[in-house]
DNA sequence: CGAGTCGGTTGCGATTCGCAACCAACCCCC
DNA sequence: GGGGGTTGGTTGCGAATCGCAACCGACTCG
């Protein structure tokens, strides 16, 4: 359980700050992207990560206490578990696509940036906001949240680093 | 410079992980939401993100050799600086308002997630990532990478997690 | 019985973090 | 021209975390 500072002191709690209070560790992320490929248990992901054990041990602890993914059993005799994602789990997916996107087109050691295409029509995808009623991308400025009750976050906006 | 394992011993580095390697650090996601959010000044991000300074030194310059916010001034006479967003910063936005979406949707503390919409119309935007021909969503297992020259990065599956 | 696997736990040295103190450059003000 | 304030750091040090290796219990197979 890897605590972090009890109160982050003068910034209200945000949901980047919530957010990463639960995958915002070196490993949680990879950790995930395993079990998203099928990489299910824990042998196999100690091994494809080469993560310390203990590591390993706390952090899909803390997976599971946050609901992220679960430990079902996979086998009786010997009873013998794996991880899942539960539905909170799969639905970051649109953000580790994201991060994986910003990777492959920014942090690319050939020169050239890959780009995620929809297998069907081979048509490229940004991972932009997309507005479906409007039908194209939706800048970041363009933004709000609709708080369930009155409660809101700090707007993120690409264009204030003008 | 926080140096990770040299090699991650067995997974071949993929887009994750460089993506990790630049912004997986427990400040690094939150100093950059300041950045987007206007907030770019060092005295003034280590305020509001109750950071300690040295490590914000480290960070920033971390994040300044990676290319990812640049160190401008902005006045003389005393010359003082602020950390700016480059073309490759402000990239990452749909991922920070992926993990932005996620939080609110999943660990608001009151039970009402709060929703992202398109300030023009109200639609509720998804930050799926979606077809600008097909017009609509893509799942998960419908997207593959097209990349520049040999090289391929592990597909990522919500699916994989039947 | 002995060896092997899986999924951990325990101990310990090395690294990193968080905090407080200090500091250099520059400003303003008297 | 000395005192005080702000900005943007640097340095030192104790505390927490990490990474590695060793060990372990349950179970299976030969």
């Amino acid at each position: 359980m890897p605590h972090r500072t009890p109160h982050p002191p003068s910034t209200e709690d945000c949901s980047i700050q919530r957010t990463l209070d639960v995958i915002g560790d070196r490993w949680t992320l990879l950790i995930l992207r395993d079990v998203f490929r099928g990489v299910r248990r824990f042998s196999q992901i100690q091994h494809d990560l080469g993560i310390a054990k203990n590591l390993l041990t706390d952090r899909l602890g803390s997976l599971v206490e946050a609901g992220v993914v679960e430990r079902v059993p996979y086998q009786e005799r010997p009873v013998r578990h794996e991880y899942r994602l539960t539905e909170k789990g799969r639905a970051l997916s649109p953000a580790l696509l994201a991060l994986m996107r910003w990777g492959d087109a920014w942090c690319s050691d050939d020169g050239a940036p890959t780009e995620l295409v929809h297998d069907e029509c081979g048509t490229r995808l940004e991972l932009q906001p997309w507005c479906t009623s409007c039908n194209h991308a939706v800048a970041p400025t363009q933004i709000s949240s609709r708080p369930g009750p009155g409660r809101h976050h700090p707007e993120v906006s690409a264009d204030a680093a003008s």
